[in-house]
RNA sequence: CGGAGCGUAGCUCAGCCUGGCUAGAGCACUUGGUUUGGGACCAAGACGUCGCAGGUUCAAAUCCUGUCGCUCCGACCA
């Protein structure tokens, strides 16, 4: 390809909404184009890579046994209904109405789709195992669309679903895609981290995600170093620490505590009250009733885990008047301690690291004032112990007890073992060896294509531009004459280096363009093509060209010894 | 949805506080010339409903109100 003939609109200048690497360097090396929050173009170098990664993503669910197919991104709302989702995903749903004013939506994902065409089509264990999947552009009304393509309203999926007879089938389909998924990252150039990772209200039990490390990932990972234990911060747990006991014995007493609202506060003089021997009342509503959460004063609550816990996502942070009105205390005063509840008992959902504590301080209920010498066993009513608090930096390992680390990522693939929720509700049923009708237990398996493609730039990049890898780059090599004259001995020579590494394969493009060196040099690490050929007056004089790889160093080589050496550092 | 910021040329931005000549700069673009191994130089030129609507005023890019859009933080997020 010469460059003159396709389309690089490079820029100089960073854009005013880019603002982390991955995203300015998509917009100045001519890659995409907004054309508004969320929404964006793919131009011919933004394309060509995006179908690098989706040929990988294809090349490694053939491989895995998955069958390709493609499902509609317009859906019936029936089959959501059905599954019980067009309530829980309400929110992220695109809807329209044809003009007979019928509605239909966007998908989101099509567990649903997919579901009914297996119901329709499979109906003996004979016909399982199988798996489906699709690279489908997928719609979600996301609350706040943000740093280019990592989180859009429209974006490319790569999402597969299995159906198996029996558990220990989804077991082994479940095995085969998570290793596809660490296949395809290597392959992309990425380095990814597989956690555990909560399952949410996809209903499944078993889920891993795979997450590129990076500043400016939205997740963030939980990990130990020493025996590789790592999770999603949502799911992670921690050892904590217990804390020092004093007083164990003692009577509760009620202090004045004026002004004091924050476990901050209570921890400074005149109180000197540790955080981790404070009890942190939350107040959440569930169903439309009261319920306490108890944390150690230095915890943090993980809802995920609470709605673990709770069984459902139905519940929310209640608003201070809502306490007020019945524990007759506003936030920063509260606590559980059974003798300053108004009705005497509310359900109190407790943290495993309080367990135990004695000598802490909590709010009494009362403006103003607050309990000390508390026994949590002694003067609560705890109706459920659990892990309810977010894993922190330098807590305990639960598997090995060396400190855990977090760290930022960006989730790139997610693998679930779904179960039968989408089966039964939708009717995937088949007849096993018995002859007993069964619903086919599924998982399901996705890939965020267009971040993926994101995440690649933004774990190789440097201050000049991209370092694509070279199994993504939209080119693999750029042919850089300084001068572009036709008949020019440059000009012959670079025509013919391209014209026989593209008869090996190799995709080539010629930067026959009438521009100074230095904006041609800028142009190519910008976007970052693996290896440059530069071939000019000066060093043709000698016989020799250039060869640049965007990561490593300059080489002079005989022109005649160009190609092989490309070819060998390509490994083709 | 809460908080903050920004909308002026294709891009990056100045001008706004303190209203007043014909609305500016750099980059990019067009033409001519000079240059030619790391984002050249000179000259000439083209490009604007100052986001939109309303208001105040003799006069609005500038002040006020509303509205739309964008960005960031938070909330939220199968």
């Amino acid at each position: 390809m010469r460059w003159s003939q396709t389309f690089i609109p490079t820029l100089k200048e960073t854009p005013a909404d880019a603002e982390i690497p991955s995203h300015k360097l998509l917009l100045r090396a001519g890659l995409i184009r907004k054309l508004t929050g969320g929404l964006y173009t793919f131009l011919p170098l933004g394309l060509r890579a995006l179908r690098k990664v989706e040929q990988i993503v294809r090349e490694e669910m053939d491989r895995a046994g998955a069958l390709e197919v493609l499902m509609p991104a317009l859906q019936p709302p029936e089959i959501w209904q059905r599954s019980g989702r067009y309530q829980a995903a309400r929110e992220v749903l695109f809807r329209l109405q044809d003009r007979a004013k019928r509605e239909w939506l966007l998908g989101p994902t099509h567990e649903e789709v997919i579901t009914t065409v297996v119901a329709g089509e499979i109906s003996s264990y004979r016909q399982l195992p199988k798996n489906f999947y699709q690279i489908q552009t997928k719609f979600r009304d996301e609350i706040r669309p943000r740093f280019g393509l990592m989180r859009a309203k429209e974006f490319i999926m790569k999402d597969a679903y299995s159906f198996d007879a029996t558990d220990e089938a989804a077991q082994i389909s479940y095995r085969k895609m998570y290793d596809a998924y660490a296949r395809i990252f290597q392959r992309c150039g990425l380095k990814t981290i597989p956690v555990e990772a909560d399952a949410g209200v996809m209903g499944g039990k078993f889920s891993h995600e795979f997450m590129v490390p990076a500043e400016t990932g939205e997740s963030e990972v939980v990990y130990c170093e020493d025996c590789g234990y790592a999770a999603n911060i949502e799911k992670a747990t921690s050892a904590a620490p217990k804390s020092e006991i004093r007083n164990p014995k003692s009577e509760i007493e009620k202090f004045a505590t004026p002004g004091v609202v924050t476990i901050e506060a209570l921890a400074q003089p005149p109180y000197h009250i540790p955080a981790d021997r404070q009890i942190k009342t939350l107040v959440y509503l569930l169903e439309s009733k009261l319920i306490l959460i108890l944390l150690r004063g230095d915890h943090q609550l993980n809802e995920a885990k609470l709605a673990g816990v709770l069984g459902t996502t139905q519940f929310r942070a209640a608003t201070a008047e809502e306490i007020y009105a019945e524990l007759g205390a506003h936030p920063g005063s509260l606590g559980g301690v059974a003798a300053t509840l108004k009705s005497g008992t509310l359900p109190i959902y407790a943290d495993e690291a309080l367990r135990g504590a004695v000598g802490m301080t909590t709010g009494a209920n009362e403006d103003g004032f607050h309990l000390r010498n508390v026994s949590i066993e002694r003067d609560l009513v705890v109706q459920q112990w659990a892990d309810l608090r977010l894993a922190q930096a330098g807590e305990a390992c639960s598997q090995c007890g060396r400190p855990l680390k977090v760290r930022r990522a960006i989730e790139v693939g997610h693998v679930f073992k779904l179960g039968t929720k989408y089966s039964e509700a939708l009717g995937a049923l088949f007849l096993d060896e018995e002859g007993k009708q069964q619903p086919a237990i599924m998982g399901c398996y996705g890939i965020g294509v267009t971040r993926t493609l994101q995440a690649i730039i933004e774990q190789c990049n440097d201050t000049d531009g991209i370092i694509w890898p070279v199994s993504v780059a939209p080119y693999a090599v750029c042919i850089t004459p300084l001068t572009v004259t036709a008949d020019s001995p440059v000009m012959i020579l670079a025509e013919k280096i391209c014209a026989e590494l593209s008869s090996h394969g190799v995709e080539v493009i010629l930067d026959d363009r009438e521009e100074r060196p230095g904006v041609k040099f800028k142009d190519s690490e910008l976007i970052g093509f693996p290896i440059r050929i530069a071939i000019g007056e000066k060093s043709l004089a000698k016989g020799e060209v250039e060869l640049k790889p965007r990561a490593g160093t300059l080489v002079a080589v005989k022109s005649d010894g160009a190609v092989a050496r490309v070819l060998q550092l390509l490994h083709v």
